[in-house]
DNA sequence: AATGCTTCTGCAATCGTTTGTAAGAAGCGA
DNA sequence: TCGCTTCTTACAAACGATTGCAGAAGCATT
């Protein structure tokens, strides 16, 4: 900068005033061209390090995503990272498993490197890194997954909306006996999925025939939960999970007891994943665009760093029903279970 | 630092000597246990951007990774990230599209924000990044996509032992007439299993039938090109995809041909991406372990940074042959193709 | 007792910006 | 001509560490 100062003929300062947009108009417009075209010459670049050290920003946002490979993760992580790059912040990304401390250290090392803001793709309905944020006056935005309060903004599903999507399918397809895979109640997918289903089933004047839970989004859990939900009611024509991975264990458990999806049981998943169209039997889903959900992120995180109190705002994404070929009217007579 | 030094009763310059293991033992021992007690009761830390900025280092790398969703970069992250973070590395991640200027652009925000160095998923055969990163003096290894020549280094995995391992398997079953779906050829993935292909053919005496390349790694282009290896090469009765969602095109393809897999035509594929056992038939494939490449990634670039002028070393990890559902014996007569 | 050597600590410069303050120039009305 | 704004620009002090250098203290050697 110094150089650039010296070609130029003016001082450091002068520079720096012509080089920022923020500033830019407090030099004459002749000096600016001048430090520009010195610039140039020089290839020079401002250093984001000293900067950020006088400044304190950096333009840089940490995010912070499970560290589960397969999953809707990965867009919103695209998504998340290229708009933000339309705004010019960079992102730093950490795969954070469940351990709340390790997740709390994270976050502390990315304020150290002084984030100007956090999207956070991790919390659960009550999460202490969202109190954590606020305490440090950190911008955080949620992605995917909400609080139970909203102190933060996020960006989610209309998880209701979704559920009542599958329940309207299955109902006019004429089931009337649905049981629900649900996920983990401690994340709000998992929470609202359920309310949803059973909403949209009292809105039918139908009730829940069986509805099990399982721990975690995995094919394993799906299966096990499955398990269950057969064996506690084997009167059931429809499963609606709360999520792909949990459908794709019930078409293992399903195949297990002999029976067939759809004739048996029509299965119904979320989330719409990549390749679910191409297993056996093609799985109808509720589609949520994840890349756009973390594009909203980068929005909304970019509005709450630099208008200081922004309200806080959710932005609540459609989802859409995808039909294919693992729903389909019920039998009429139901063929026994040969497990 | 000012505080913790006072507390401690000692000068700024003792506590970063106290404070930094590498310098520690220039400091008295009880000097050290002042600062340390002074540092926890402040629970003070070390600021990385001032840090940063007088050393021009910044225990940060940046992880260059292409725009594909779907795909085996997620674990490579994964992995990556983990073991950077047990390095004490925290990395920024950028997901760039194919345009080489963008990418020199991209590696230059992250030089200018003094990157230790510089993992690259994203490498040609011949790419300006590598030499853009030797010009700088920028560590940097690639992994997953290897250069034509090693100038820097590389985790990929043994695309030649791969390709041998899917040849074996398709010979010992009974193959002889056997097709090759190729990836794209700048990419070294694409071009040594071709090579591999090729070489494993000749070994058993065989020569290919049909080899057509693929654009990019996707599924439609998949299809494509299995149309036209099918239309060249009717006799064939396996089919070697360069990668999976190849393979998977493939299969539709062999569908809409109104043949059936594996009975009419075998079909591998190559890096056993998640959910390729659900497909119908569950999809045989050369595992590659895409987590493992990321921590050897890594640790190779831990090394290079950490050691001046370690050599250049690569490091190839071993595939395994997944055997499912989507190879079987070839058919004594062929029924007719349909379509 | 003087000298030399080792070990430890303090001083102060430095990394490359940003920004509050002051000072100089220019314009204008009285 | 003088004083008063209004623009511009320069000065210099931060931001928070690291590190070469020098000096002080402690100890052993002669």
């Amino acid at each position: 900068m110094k150089q650039v100062a010296e070609l130029a003929g003016v001082h450091v300062s002068t520079v720096s005033r012509a080089l920022n947009p923020a500033t830019r108009p407090m030099v004459v417009a002749e000096a600016v061209a001048r430090v520009m075209k010195a610039a140039n010459t020089l290839g020079y670049r401002l250093d984001p390090v000293a900067a950020s050290l006088r400044t304190g920003r950096s333009r840089l946002v940490g995010v912070l995503v499970p560290d589960i490979a397969t999953s809707v993760f990965t867009p919103i992580l695209t998504g998340a990272t290229a708009r933000l790059s339309t705004h010019g912040y960079s992102a730093m990304v950490a795969y954070v498993g469940a351990d709340a401390r390790q997740q709390l250290d994270l976050a502390g090392d990315l304020i150290a490197r002084r984030v100007d803001g956090l999207i956070l793709a991790t919390v659960s309905l009550d999460d202490p890194l969202v109190g954590f944020c606020l305490a440090e006056k950190l911008p955080a935005v949620l992605v995917n997954r909400a609080e139970k309060e909203a102190r933060v903004p996020a960006v989610v599903s209309d998880e209701m909306r979704g559920m009542q999507l599958a329940i309207d399918h299955l109902v006019a397809l004429g089931h009337s006996r649905i049981g629900h895979l649900a996920g983990p109640q401690q994340h709000s997918t998992g929470l609202l999925r359920r309310q949803g289903f059973l909403q949209a089933l009292a809105a039918h004047g139908l009730k829940a025939h069986g509805l099990i839970e399982a721990g975690t989004y995995t094919r394993e859990e799906g299966a096990q939960a499955a398990q269950q939900l057969i064996g506690g009611h084997p009167e059931i024509t429809a499963i609606v999970a709360a999520n792909d991975l949990l459908a794709l264990g019930a078409y293992d458990t399903v195949r297990e007891h002999g029976l067939t999806c759809p004739d048996d049981i029509a299965i119904i998943g979320h989330n719409d994943m990549p390749l679910v169209d191409l297993v056996q039997p093609p799985l109808t889903t509720i589609r949520i665009s994840h890349e756009e959900m973390g594009r909203q992120a980068a929005d909304l995180l970019q509005q709450t760093i630099e208008s200081a109190d922004s309200p806080v705002r959710n932005v609540v994404l459609p989802p859409r029903l995808i039909v294919r070929g693992s729903t389909a009217a019920p039998r009429k007579g139901r063929i026994k279970s040969k497990a």
